[in-house]
RNA sequence: GCCAGGGUAGCUCAAUGGUGGAGCACAACAUUCAUAACGUUGAGGUUGUGGGUUCGAUCCCCACCCCUGGUACCA
């Protein structure tokens, strides 16, 4: 590999992101800043952003009596920051409302039709505008959507433009089954070859509402919201506007997202890519769902919380270590503020943070020669290249418990002689100094400070780098 | 209902057809360079339930219970 181009979701503006959404940020930052260092900073793009067109962003500004461009900016805008607050080494920050992504959009619309897989036909069904997607009967329970029971079902007829996904049927089976890296974890690809077998084509416009973008040469009609959204990964990288950029990059080595969209990144959005004549992306990365205190994170019970809350007061590593240490990407996992302090004073605080402290002051006492520069082991590359974050940490924390115990029984403070207390010395900060390095994907800007401080040749104590709370 | 994944120490997670492991939390001891920290030791389990295969099952098979997800668009 030379080159590495991660995504994550783009997160729908009906309200801010929250932890859950976060999670999956601090996931895809990690290969980012991983690959960074691996392939070098100019051989890694990072895309993440926003998906702002949709009935529901227009029926949400008009809420609150704004314009549409008004509102989804105000969301948009506070996801940014967000994600700023928790570090993420985003390359680029997409909007779908960005001006060149509708270009994009229109020309991979045209390319789909040009190969004959758009058809225009009238749609009758049941819609359910929470949902904003039509059910069969047979979905319906009770004559209800099962996601939004509270919400009418509307019988709407529209002229609309279908996409051939039948077509594919074949293709999609076949790829999936001849590419085993291409759903991870593996029994996503069980649900998805389960489903391609029946896939029927779908609607790719609405004409009920107008917050789109319109559907070349039909003003009436806007772009199905996922249909438009996919193609963010593709303006993202400069298809059309930077032809070396969108060279360098395409295809997607990663496409990070919550296991809720897993059916449109691993059956829609490769038969799309297909049909317009580009190349599939590599792996689709399915990440499990957070709850908080064994609950899931809705605004309705309340316990919806801002990744800022959390850094204010612990900061971005802490916030991002907890995260990345004691959850698993794949299956859902359950987080506590409780548990995060728990892990920040015992692993933070008292692991990292008091190795740093003990050993800066003894180092008082010494000058040292600079490190030599630390190399990656094989295990810790396996485990962040096969996205195993939490026992790459673990990896990471056993080294700090050995660096501990060599302190403890070479006994620093009692040696006398300089020359061997040097020594001693040099090679806890060596030890240090390679952790730092393992931890530069995890905690940035630990990882810089703890560089910085251990240098050389002279180091001295500085403030604990994890007050213990 | 159907399909998939999971159920191992209080918590987070490993492991293997052959006397159940780690970290955290807890206790004792030791120690002082450090953020009452670090280290050592200890306690802690009928590996969801009931059957079966086997000399032997936490692991394989069957049934059941519980959790999570999917079942045409909530990260």
């Amino acid at each position: 590999m030379n080159k590495f181009y991660v995504t994550t979701a783009i997160d729908y503006v009906n309200d801010t992101i929250h932890l859950g959404h976060a999670f999956q940020k601090i996931a895809a930052d990690v290969l980012a800043r991983y690959y960074r260092i691996t392939l070098g900073k100019d051989n890694v793009f990072f895309l993440t952003g926003t998906d702002e067109y949709g009935q529901k962003a227009e029926k949400a500004a008009k809420e609150q009596d704004i314009s549409p461009s008004e509102f989804v900016k105000k969301i948009s805008d506070s996801d940014q920051k967000e994600q700023d607050s928790l570090n993420i080494s985003y390359d680029r920050f997409i909007r779908t409302t960005d001006s060149n992504h509708a270009e994009v959009v229109k020309e991979i619309w045209n390319r789909i039709k040009k190969n004959g897989d758009i058809y225009s036909g009238e749609y009758q069904g049941s819609y359910c505008e929470g949902c904003e997607a039509y059910y069969t009967k047979e979905d319906l329970i009770e004559g209800k959507c099962h996601i939004h029971p509270t919400l009418k079902i509307k019988i709407i007829k529209e002229e609309n433009y279908f996409f051939k996904w039948s077509k594919y049927k074949d293709f999609l089976i076949e790829h999936i089954n001849n590419n085993p890296d291409f759903i991870f974890p593996k029994h996503g690809a069980k649900e998805m070859l389960k489903f391609a077998k029946n896939i029927k084509d779908i609607p790719i416009s609405r004409s009920n509402f107008t917050w789109g973008i319109s559907v070349p040469n039909d003003l009436k009609q806007v772009v199905y919201v996922w249909f438009d959204a996919l193609i963010n990964y593709l303006t993202g990288v400069g298809f059309l506007k930077n032809k070396e950029l969108f060279s360098k990059f395409w295809p997607a080595d990663v496409h990070i997202l919550g296991k809720d969209n897993l059916r449109w990144h691993a059956l829609l959005w490769p038969a799309m890519l297909k049909s317009a004549g580009i190349g599939l992306p590599k792996t689709i990365l399915v990440n499990g769902f957070l709850n908080i205190n064994e609950q899931k994170i809705s605004k309705s019970v309340g316990n919806v919380i801002r990744p800022s809350e959390w850094t204010k007061k612990y900061g971005a590593d802490a916030v991002r270590y907890y995260l990345l240490r004691y959850t698993n990407i794949i299956d859902d996992s359950d987080i506590s503020e409780e548990k995060l302090l728990q892990a920040y004073n015992a692993d933070l605080a008292n692991g990292l943070g008091n190795l740093i402290a003990r050993v800066a002051k003894l180092c008082e006492r010494v000058t040292l020669k600079s490190s030599p520069t630390p190399t990656l082991s094989q295990d810790y590359k396996q485990g962040i290249e096969n996205f195993k974050f939490n026992e790459v940490l673990e990896i990471v924390w056993s080294r700090i418990k050995v660096l501990d115990q060599q302190i403890n029984s070479s006994e620093p403070w009692k040696v006398t002689d300089q020359k061997k207390l040097t020594q001693i010395l040099q090679s806890s900060v060596n030890g240090i100094v390679s952790v730092a390095n393992e931890l530069k994907p995890f905690l940035p800007n630990t990882s810089e400070k703890i560089e910085e401080q251990f240098k050389g040749p002279k180091i001295i104590s500085e403030k604990p780098l994890f007050p213990r709370i």
